[in-house]
DNA sequence: CTGAAAGCGCTTACAG
DNA sequence: CTGAAAGCGCTTACAG
């Protein structure tokens, strides 16, 4: 039987309202009984109870607001699974978490859709930003000087005022491929990267984390270079013909983002799907498919559901309980995924 | 801002009382009403308020009781930790969660508590079981005499009432181990097997899956026997070293259970834990040591706070919502940790 | 079959 | 500095 506010001011002889000032520090009591009511408090293990205060929280209307840009792709799609049963939660407790979903990278959209937040007077945001600077400076002045917390997610935005970033490290993501890919090969023999976009900082850190992981603790590994398949498919297929007719004894393949299709596929046909190696990212359908069917020895994941949970219930916490996050890079756990654990 | 109760009798030009019992199907509510009152529910997209309901539970005070067996051992200190975490959770709720520790394995006091529990009148049961057929009856009785629902976690006890089994799919564990050693061996060698206790029914699955797996899927891969430590660290290291004598090319060795300590250093002892492959089970910070020193290749876990955090919540799901588990086994993820993303 | 009231634990004005 | 009251959304008796 939960201890509450009532037992607690019939110990002390006093009203629940004087209790609560007592504990919550909100000053208008005697010193000496707020250190007496603080007393008996800890000698009773009193607990809030997040029921009443979510019940009376529910008076001043918290509002929540999500924006997801690139909203279409298989990976936010998990993301926005995560977001919704964090919305479902924190509306069960009386607050209101509002997701907006954006197509493809767009961040004068982001900014609009900021603006009108502001103006609904939303408590917090959570974001997934691109680089820009115009959204830099907004996220900064929505930090600053209205008030508003930020999060990111997904992909981060350095050198801004937001109070978290959730999401992977993706320079660790590289190095565990590396780590796997030294295994597997026995630690010897030509490996090569193909990666989507040139430009995509996410990306361009695994292959940093993967490249000086396998310097460092894998000296029989000869890098061939790193190809890029502007996450084309048909480009990601050429790319492996080229590399296979370079370099016939090539070991292992480490894909970094996606087009995985197309490796697979150009693996496949020439029959060497058993014989490279084949590290890949992310649990996507497509991906876990060629788990199954032998053309990729392991998957690299985060927990998607999290990076979609977390920054609602971050902010939740924020507002609610006024719990700021522990550490201002909240990484989602690295996952190593075969095909019998999938 | 979520929908009300309140707004919508006010909508159906009924009061609350009667909205309630429409929507929750208690009767006495002409069907015609209750027709009409549910649509609008559906239609305003009412969600019932977790606070609010949690408020009014906190008068019936439902008490959940834990019992877990070899609760002085690192796993289950881990699994404690989530159980914690649950309690707050339902208790900030209104609820109540007892958990009664026991050293060892002691099917005799478990049985002991339970009673306990039921002159209490408790109204849900989560337990780590040992094979005791008294244990078993015990478990029927109350989940069908006494209709006290009972959950079994970290081992289950097969052939019971229990409504659900939360833990680890062990004959999997076993497949993913056999997986990775296939991998990381290049598909050919000697591989040993050191287990712990004989007669544990876990390790005994994890054998069986390991075993099952390499005939199926490396057979250049030759099984040179299964020792057993007994969970001592000294047993272990004098296996290891009459393996070493009778396998001198021996290429990897899966360690089921504990015991770990032994076998990692007679390998380091005969400097063999670089070219010897392990593989090891559960994040314990003993374990944890041996991947970092490179003396275990891979460690296969399950998701220690899970199965205690879930054990708890699914029983306050069913006693606070009426929401059964979806299945009667509850399987944790199996994880994959290298020393890359520990 | 329907409604009005009480109360779960908390916080927020407001009165003294 | 302190207390009494109202009200958040819900369910549970109880009265009609």
């Amino acid at each position: 039987m939960p201890v509450t506010l009532q037992q607690i001011a019939e110990a002390a002889g006093v009203s629940r309202g004087t209790v609560d000032r007592a504990l919550k520090d909100r000053g208008r009591v005697r010193p000496e009984v707020a250190e007496k009511i603080k007393n008996i408090a800890k000698e009773m293990g009193y607990q809030p109870s997040l029921a009443g205060r979510a019940l009376v929280m529910a008076k001043r209307n918290l509002k929540i607001g999500i924006i997801m840009q690139s909203a279409q792709t298989p990976f936010m799609v998990q993301v926005y699974e995560g977001m919704k049963a964090a919305k479902q939660e924190v509306e069960s407790l009386g607050g209101t978490v509002e997701i907006f979903r954006v197509d493809g990278v767009d961040a004068g959209r982001v900014m609009e859709i900021m603006q009108e937040m502001k103006e609904q007077e939303y408590s917090g945001i959570a974001l997934s930003p691109s680089e820009d600077t115009m959204l830099k400076k907004m996220i900064n002045q929505f930090s600053e000087e209205y008030g508003i917390p930020i999060i990111t997610f997904n992909s981060d935005i350095e050198d801004t005022k937001r109070i978290c970033f959730v999401g992977q490290n993706t320079i660790q993501s590289g190095r565990t491929a590396a780590g796997l890919m030294g295994e597997i090969t026995g630690g010897k023999g030509e490996v090569a990267v193909i990666s989507g976009h040139i430009s995509n900082p996410a990306l361009n850190n695994r292959i940093r984390g993967f490249q000086s992981e396998i310097l460092e603790s894998f000296p029989g590994i000869q890098l061939v270079g790193t190809k890029y398949s502007y996450d084309d498919e048909w480009v990601a297929a050429k790319i492996v013909e080229e590399l296979l007719e370079q370099y016939p004894d090539l070991k292992g393949i480490y894909v970094t983002g996606t087009a995985v299709k197309g490796v697979c596929e150009a693996l496949v046909k020439q029959e060497k799907e058993r014989e490279i190696k084949v590290i890949g990212n992310d649990f996507l359908d497509e991906n876990k498919k060629w788990v199954e069917r032998g053309a990729i020895n392991f998957l690299i994941g985060q927990d998607s559901y999290m990076q979609g949970y977390e920054p609602v219930m971050m902010l939740f916490h924020l507002l609610f309980d006024d719990e700021k996050p522990e550490s201002v890079y909240r990484y989602a756990e690295i996952v190593i995924k075969n095909r019998y654990n999938l």
